[in-house]
RNA sequence: GUGUCCGUAGCUCAGCUGGAUAGAGCAACGGCCUUCUAAGCCGUGGGUCGGGGGUUCGAAUCCCUUCGGGCACGCCA
């Protein structure tokens, strides 16, 4: 289905056509003076030169022949050449039933489906989430769900840190503390506990006791830091225990991040890690030998990564360190390899730190130049900006340290819990399951309601205040409309004298409320605004899935649910005398939720029951 | 040094490919609950869009320059 705007651009085009100009300088854009007029076209005064007239002549001539057109109800001419056009209302109805009748909403499904990876996540291994993780899964989430909802195929990576000196240095101080596990005795042939010779707690205790160490400016920390590097070596080639403690390592960790991530409402279709591409890497470091790419440079294997329209210094790709060893570079570009391979994708998305985007650019130009990606594989990264605290800085706890973002969470639902139990009729269990889903739309919205690239700072008080422009506010609107259809459909049902509970008026909802009966024309105009708002969805979700802006549906869910919240204050709907009417406006409400909970599934969150 | 992003109201931020009087939220102030959830709605005050040039009929938006800040720049990820 067309787009709004499109629309009344073609309308507005084919005016300026028959009146003897250009068609193309028919664009209609929404007003920037509301209170002149709902839309406006000025291609008058673009085309004046041109046409070497007075731009308000050319208004003339387009309004003159405007006046046979349906879609506006209104063509007004300002000086010096403005075109203020009002929408008409048969026609803003007609547009929207045909947008009700449509899956997802007018939504058009692309030419060609495409296979599209996203790659976020990426935390690592025995190492608790913290703030710093919020954003990639927050952003990819969503990013991944609009390419879904876009109609293309979306498989989410979550590409672990699960294999370098990170893993040896736990496994070196394993076997200080617990040198009797059977892991350690190269003797043992039998089977290896099913266990895990330990708890998440322990392991998140032992790598920062373990990193530390080897970090020591003493023979104690040397001589641990080399065991670590001969435990992670033993792990890569292969040696038996260390793979089965490595195992359990990766279990244990993995479990608990599922259920972080569960928490997040974010999941993801593969759980892929550094380890999967290991034996790889051999076979690539090869085939870049081979094709002539790589060579060394300073003691390390490079590919030249270059390019003659550069005007910036481009350091080479790194395959391997000077001492042979592979680094982030060399699994990203194997990761490459392997998914070209098994999965053949069209794209392949990233989401870090925008701090590492020359990195991203190294890696891209690299696989491309060495032929490991087709020529039309899209490479992507979206480097996303800082979470930081009130103070502008990196976000912290109150004693300077690493946020973790189960904490974070935790306390933000309990404040939140509190909020909601005050004065509110809700048992403990409902409330704390509302808090939840409350706490989790302030969350992701106050995260996604900015622009990836950007920074930005996490403020509880803000997000626990829940006025203005937020997720509970959001949710609040959509609370506020099920409450009002589910009383009609209790209404109805005990006039008939059936019994209302949940189950049944919500089908009684089903039956009596279909959007795809039509609306009725908008009369007031907050009503107009609500519809003119909901037609946009289409045009919004087009722009946010090409810019992989989740923000662009937050800034519409804000807009939409403030157009609908000046409608709710002055029209009465459960009171309205005229069941058509009334019909009609509960159908507009109904339409107005699914947009909105719709649109907060791709951002990865929902709505309460109540609140 | 090279590159890159940013500088808009007291605070946090929108402003799409240049268009008419620069918009929201928070904070401040004033209204609106016997009526569908007031976590809401309506209104008031508050800005030489970092500075200076230029292009244009027209610039927060494009170009140049300057100041101030963030970040990245071969063996970390």
């Amino acid at each position: 289905m067309k787009k709004l705007l499109d629309l009344l651009s073609e309308e507005v085009g084919a005016a300026f056509e028959k009146a003897g100009y250009a068609k193309e300088l028919g664009k209609v854009a929404v007003s920037n003076r509301p209170d002149l007029c709902e839309y406006q076209c000025n291609g008058s005064l673009a085309g004046a030169k041109q046409y070497k007239k007075a731009p308000i002549m050319i208004a003339n001539d387009v309004a003159e022949c405007l006046k046979e057109s349906s879609a506006f109800e209104k063509v007004e001419v300002c000086p010096p050449g403005f075109l203020n056009l009002n929408l008409d209302g048969d026609y803003l109805k007609n547009f929207l039933n045909d947008m009700a009748k449509e899956e997802k909403f007018g939504l058009e499904a692309p030419s060609k489906k495409l296979k599209v990876i996203v790659d976020y996540g990426g935390p690592n291994v025995a190492k608790p989430l913290h703030v710093g993780h919020l954003r990639s899964a927050v952003i990819g989430e969503s990013v991944k769900r609009i390419i879904r909802y876009m109609g293309h195929e979306a498989i989410g990576d979550i590409h672990l840190g699960d294999w370098g000196l990170q893993m040896g240095l736990i496994i070196a101080e394993l076997k200080l503390r617990k040198p009797e596990l059977p892991y350690f005795d190269e003797a043992f042939e039998g089977e290896y506990p099913e266990e895990a010779p330990f708890t998440i707690s322990e392991l998140e205790e032992i790598y920062p006791f373990a990193s530390k160490k080897s970090k020591e400016d003493s023979d104690e920390g040397r001589a641990f830091k080399e065991d670590a590097m001969e435990c992670t070596f033993k792990l890569q080639s292969g040696v038996r225990g260390y793979r089965a403690l490595w195992k359990h390592i990766l279990n244990v960790s993995v479990t608990d991040l599922k259920r972080n991530y569960d928490n997040l409402n974010v999941s993801f279709d593969l759980w892929k890690g550094e380890s999967d591409v290991h034996d790889l890497i051999p076979g690539m470091v090869q085939y870049l030998k081979d094709g002539g790419y790589a060579y060394y440079s300073e003691g390390a294997l490079v590919v030249d990564v270059k390019e003659e329209t550069d005007t910036k210094e481009m350091p080479p790709c790194m395959i391997l360190k000077s001492d042979g060893a592979s680094l982030y570079n060399t699994t990203d570009l194997a990761t490459i390899m392997d998914r070209m391979k098994n999965y053949h994708p069209d794209r392949m998305i990233y989401l870090t730190d925008k701090r590492q985007s020359l990195y991203f650019e190294q890696v891209f130009r690299c696989a491309r130049k060495t032929k490991l990606v087709d020529e039309d594989t899209d490479l992507i990264h979206i480097g996303f900006g800082t979470v930081n605290g009130k103070d502008g800085t990196a976000f912290k706890t109150r004693d300077g340290g690493v946020q973790r973002l189960e904490y974070l969470i935790r306390d933000i639902n309990e404040e939140m819990f509190k909020k909601i139990s005050e004065g509110r009729e809700m048992t403990e269990e409902e409330a704390k399951q509302t808090a939840k889903l409350v706490s989790l739309a302030a969350i992701k919205y106050g995260d996604l309601s900015n622009q990836p690239s950007k920074d930005y700072i996490f403020d509880i008080e803000r997000f626990s205040s829940f006025e203005g422009d937020t997720g509970p506010y959001l949710l609040y609107t959509v609370v506020r409309i099920k409450s009002i259809l589910k009383k009609y459909a209790t209404q109805k049902l005990s006039e008939e004298g059936l019994e209302a509970d949940e189950k049944a008026v919500s089908e009684a909802l089903n039956k009596m409320v279909d959007i795809t009966n039509g609306l009725h024309k908008s009369e007031s105009e907050s009503e107009k605004k609500l519809c003119m708002q909901l037609a946009t969805f289409n045009a919004m979700m087009e722009s946010a899935y090409e810019e992989l802006a989740p923000n662009r549906i937050c800034a519409y869910l804000y807009d939409l649910a403030n157009a609908f919240n000046a409608f709710y204050h002055e029209t009465k709907i459960l009171s309205e005398e005229d069941e058509e009417k009334k019909l009609g406006y509960l159908r507009l409400l109904k339409f107005v939720q699914i947009v909105m909970e719709s649109c907060m599934d791709v951002l990865g969150f929902s709505a309460p029951e109540k609140m």
